[in-house]
RNA sequence: GUGCCUGUAGCUCAACGGAUAGAGCGCUGGACUCCGGAUCCAGAGGUUGCGGGUUCGAAUCCCGCCAGGCACACCA
């Protein structure tokens, strides 16, 4: 709440101002405390509109502001930087607004219930999940358990790519590994999957049909093991999802698409207008109308549809939906899909807004300081699974939660299995169980405690410290969904939890002598409770009383 | 070869175009007989891959190199 305090305060000013252009300035967060509780470049961005030397902008700023009772004192420094000290009385405000809105401190309505879709973790149902699916998720997750937050009405979803050739190959890999276990000496095919996972549903499958059949190859086989090896592995998939806390709202099938019409619908829709042609046998997309890119087949000369075709359906359908934004969160690996997806959604007639892309990086493994590869196909990956037996659900959350997407992130498999990876998870997860302690200890000692009463006690450095904090809450979540960076949230956890450890250190909270000050320092401890088990939350992680 | 992403402390990572580039781990040294030491305090450690440019100001934007990842299918 501090910032659009401040916000509207600097508004204010530059509205009763003549500027010809609109001044955009920001408020952030000083990098020293010497430097004030908030500061701004609104000086420096007004001086170049105004043509004069930021400093006596900045001092000119200040001066009308000083008479507000939000500021302890205005500082204009250097460059032409605002550095402002809050009152303590401004600061106290805000413990009072955690306690009073308790678990809904931070809920906004940015959204105003918007329906909007996040797509993440979708993969060819032709194995377990990997680690680098992983961290897809777990952005995903985290990214719609704020937009939900902040107002948006949000779909997680799951696209299952259950049509194509991998899915015959699939079908196949398990038949052989059936015939296998009958004592049958048999290959499995070429690009077909060799991962240990299929022995494992092969053995129920001959649990289930016993020797039905062994060596027999038809399209009712075919069908059979198809829809075998579909079930289990989306059952293990939820299954390791569960794992890790979460589930999505929907799994939508690719065939489905197929059987439903919408391929056709969408195929019949860009003929009319234009957009497609026939060439050796094949139906094309002409993406080069659109975006200089390649054109792309629709429709294999075999008559069977590419991805590119489906993917085009499913998104025409999310609109259908109802959807008005939707966010695909893709491994980088998928980029050069983005241009040629644009260019449909042009071709479709839908908004430039609709079709958004999050793009992560890879997950590189290292074990014993070498890089592992990953590959399905070979079978030699550690899975998601694997991580989470080893490592725990919130450690896994969080470690994917603090690394910005963007970046190609190195997971050293020893040090997790270790667990010598000092996640700080257990450093934030501490300061919740730290308060929910001095509570217990309160009630040991017979302190009968009042929330929110004697907060007027409350402003020495480390306090005042930790209520600034405390305040810039709502302003962090905000920034999470603009940037699509989970890692905004975990480093303000860090960033609240380091000064209350602090604060914690240096003074004593809980003091039977002094029950006034006891009391305004528990309030100020349940906000912090508070504001980071709702965090914690958002990121799908627990916040333990005990640890 | 073309396009996208990345290059920051020994390691893993931060830093809306802003102030003295920050954390954690590791290393060195310290902390209340009292609320939990999974904590706190301090120190060492950097030419932000290299070279130019843009401006009041560049790790960040532009150009050129170098290195790594990814993509360039009638695969998904």
């Amino acid at each position: 709440m501090l910032i659009p305090l401040l916000r509207e305060r600097i508004d204010e000013i530059l509205e009763s101002l003549p500027l010809s252009e609109k001044v955009d300035y920001e408020i952030e967060i000083p990098p020293r405390k010497e430097l004030g509780d908030l500061s701004s470049n609104v000086a420096m961005r007004l001086a170049r509109v105004l043509r004069k030397d930021p400093m006596a902008v900045g001092l000119e700023l200040a001066e009308k502001l000083k008479a507000d009772t939000l500021f302890e004192k205005i500082e204009v420094v250097k460059p032409g930087f605002m550095n402002f000290f809050l009152s303590s009385e401004t600061l106290r405000r805000v413990v009072k607004r955690v306690l009073e809105d308790g678990e809904n401190y931070g809920k906004k309505d940015l959204g105003k219930g918007e329906r909007v879709q996040f797509e993440y973790g979708s993969a060819n149902p032709t194995g377990p999940f990997t680690v680098g699916h992983g961290r897809q998720i777990v952005i995903g997750d985290v990214l719609s358990n704020v937009f939900r937050e902040l107002g948006y009405e949000v779909t997680r979803e799951m696209y299952i790519n259950d049509a194509g050739r991998q899915i015959k190959l699939l079908a196949q890999s398990l038949w052989v590994r059936y015939n296998q276990l009958l004592g049958l000496e048999m290959e499995i095919p070429e690009g077909g999957y060799r991962g240990e996972y299929l022995v494992d549903i092969a053995r129920k499958v001959v649990e289930e049909v016993g020797e039905r059949y062994k060596n027999v190859w038809n399209e009712e086989v075919e069908r059979f093991f198809r829809e075998k090896a579909l079930s289990e592995i989306l059952s293990n998939m939820k299954e390791t999802l569960n794992k890790l806390g979460t589930s999505f709202d929907v799994y939508y099938s690719e065939t489905s698409l197929i059987e439903d019409g919408t391929v056709k619908e969408v195929l019949s829709f860009l003929e009319e207008k234009g957009f497609i042609y026939q060439k050796d046998g094949a139906v094309w997309f002409k993406v080069s109308a659109f975006v200089e890119e390649e054109d792309k087949v629709l429709i294999k000369s075999d008559g069977s549809y590419t991805y590119f075709l489906t993917d085009i359906a499913y998104h025409y359908r999310k609109y259908k939906r109802g959807f008005r934004k939707v966010y695909d969160i893709w491994g980088s690996d998928h980029h050069g899909h983005i241009p040629r997806m644009r260019a449909a959604m042009k071709a479709l007639g839908l908004p430039d807004d609709f079709f958004n892309v999050i793009l992560h990086q890879f997950v590189t493994l290292k074990r014993e300081g070498k890089v592992v590869r990953m590959s399905t196909r070979a079978g030699e990956f550690v899975t998601l699974d694997e991580l989470l037996e080893e490592v725990g659900r919130d450690a896994t959350r969080y470690f994917f939660s603090m690394m910005d997407p963007n970046t190609h992130l190195v997971f050293d498999i020893d040090l997790a299995k270790a667990k010598t990876m000092d996640n700080p998870v257990y450093y934030v997860q501490y300061a919740h169980a730290r308060v929910v302690n001095l509570f217990n200890t309160a009630e040991k000692k017979g302190i009968a405690f009042v929330p929110g009463e004697g907060l007027e006690l409350l402003g020495n450095e480390e306090e005042r410290l930790v209520m600034r904090n405390l305040g810039i809450f709502e302003s962090v979540l905000e920034d999470v969904a603009k940037s699509f960076a989970p890692n905004k949230l975990t480093g303000y956890l860090q960033t609240l939890a380091e000064s209350f450890h602090t604060f914690y250190t240096k003074h004593t909270i809980v003091d039977p002598s002094n029950v006034a000050l006891t009391n305004a320092r528990l309030s100020l401890s349940l906000a912090v409770k508070t504001v980071l088990a709702k965090g914690l939350k958002l990121l799908g992680v627990t916040a333990p009383d005990r640890m």
